[in-house]
RNA sequence: GUGGGUAUAGCUCAGUCGGUAGAGCGCUGGAUUGUGGUUCCAGAUGUCGAGGGUUCAAAUCCCUCUACCCACCCCA
């Protein structure tokens, strides 16, 4: 049996309703802040990944899908998608257009990594990218429309974590200072963090491990060591949220796995997710469109949203989001029932309402099914009913049955919509 | 890449001391010739993950492999 790539899988009926669902809403919400969605290739020049995302980090060394195409280019699955849409800013020149570029998107994305819950091979992502201004009140609004999308989703219980992580001015300096610090602390460090110390320094930061805490207690913090413009910016973040009313953690802590960001870090977690309970991450990249070529400075912000996760949340907290549903089961009996039924559908269905014929098997199995499809009437259609030129009209959870017009139908089934 | 767990019917799972493969749900038919849900009756469905070994006899014991799940790492 061929079965579907480890880290793939299929994503079925009852499951797809709630994918849509979290979709619509994305887009409603993205679109009521003016954001238009942008689709970029599937797979792009290795080289953007790696000078966009970061040759060092975890994402560009090991987990990504590339491969030789037949004139030998490396073209790799892509990973994440913001080092894509700034490539088509760049290439389309949309600098030169008025306004701010506020772009959205919604796609698969590609890591080669050790499947677990919550994360897959190809995995779906919803996200948004503000490019052209350093304003922080453009942070304060993304991270609004996000924390929207989440909620008018039906997520609840989630957690906002916030923090800066400075710019090319302060950053260096403050990794130098931890690296200084490390050297000496880190024979107390576990295993894990005495290898951070020398590859990723700021992920010390963020062990779990308790018997390193009292360590890291004493290791300094980058918002005490961000520059002057930065640390305006980020007060001004949170002055912005405040503003709003949205509830916010300062996490200093909080690292990112890529290196483009500058300033304003943010990431929502979630319980019952499992060990990755990430549902959303983002930040500034003030620097990426001029690593990425742009002769133009411009600065952006954005986020991208674990669909996956956010689904699996949704679904847990509401499981009605899966339930079926249909408006109208038609069983006619006999052939001429059918041919009638068949003309009748159609025209119900452009109404708007949803039908579905039996298009075999005797009246009980019609009604066994229409139960199974928890359809909220069904239509008997037999050589009574044409002979008398009216339907039998059955509500299902009441059992009621009567005689009804063509009119009556329409009328019964719209009633009930709305 | 590393560690742990699991693998038996379509699904969820039981299977004792090694002795003919089980339940619930679902599915099919009937009780009911044109009426669902509840009930009752009957029925179908298995490479017991794969390969090898021990044994008169293996779902069960041993070895190897594979797949999936969870966790580490890392991230969405």
């Amino acid at each position: 049996m061929i079965r579907a790539i480890k880290g793939t899988r299929d994503i079925l009926p009852p499951s797809t309703r709630v994918w849509n669902h979290v979709e619509s809403v994305a887009r409603r919400v993205m679109e009521s802040y003016h954001y238009g969605e942008i689709r970029t290739p599937i797979f792009e020049e290795t080289a953007l990944f790696a000078r966009g995302v970061g040759e060092e980090t975890d994402i560009v060394s090991k987990e990504m899908y590339t491969f030789a195409d037949r004139d030998e280019t490396s073209i790799t699955l892509r990973p994440e998608n913001t080092a894509s849409v700034i490539r088509a800013y760049i290439e389309h020149r949309l600098d030169q257009l008025p306004g701010l570029q506020k772009l959205y998107y919604i796609g698969p994305m590609f890591r080669r990594e050790r499947p677990q819950k919550g994360r897959y091979r190809q995995f779906s992502q919803i996200g948004a990218e503000v490019i052209g201004s350093e304003s922080p009140a453009v942070d304060a609004e993304v991270i609004e429309m996000v924390i929207e999308i989440l909620s008018q989703s039906g997520l609840e219980g989630f957690h906002l974590v916030i923090n800066s992580v400075g710019c090319k001015e302060c950053r260096p300096k403050f990794l130098a200072t931890l690296r200084e610090r490390l050297q000496d602390l880190k024979g107390q460090l576990c295993q894990d963090c005495q290898r951070r110390s020398e590859t990723n320094p700021l992920r010390v930061l963020d062990c779990k491990v308790p018997s390193d805490q009292p360590i890291i207690e004493t290791l300094p913090s980058i918002l005490d060591h961000l520059c002057e413009a930065c640390s305006r910016h980020f007060a001004a973040v949170r002055t912005f949220l405040d503003d709003r009313g949205i509830t916010y953690e300062v996490r200093p802590r909080l690292v990112r796995g890529l290196d483009y960001y500058t300033r304003t870090t943010f990431e929502v977690v979630h319980g019952a997710l499992g060990a990755q309970n990430s549902v959303l991450g983002g930040g500034r990249y003030d620097g990426l469109a001029e690593a990425l070529g742009s002769k133009v400075h411009s600065p952006g912000i954005g986020f991208s949203i674990g669909e996956d996760r956010l689904v699996m949340s949704v679904e847990e907290a509401h499981p009605k989001l899966r339930s079926e549903t249909l408006d109208l089961f038609v069983a006619p009996m006999g052939d001429a029932a059918l041919r009638h039924v068949t003309v009748l559908a159609r025209e119900l269905r452009r109404e708007g309402i949803s039908v579905e014929i039996a298009f075999e098997g005797k009246l009980k199995r019609a009604m066994e099914t229409a139960n199974k499809l928890n359809a909220r009437y069904t239509l008997i259609v037999g050589d009574n009913e044409i002979a008398a030129g009216t339907y039998a009209l059955k509500e299902m959870a009441s059992g009621e049955q009567h005689p009804v017009t063509r009119e009556q139908i329409s009328e019964r089934l719209y009633a009930g919509k709305h």
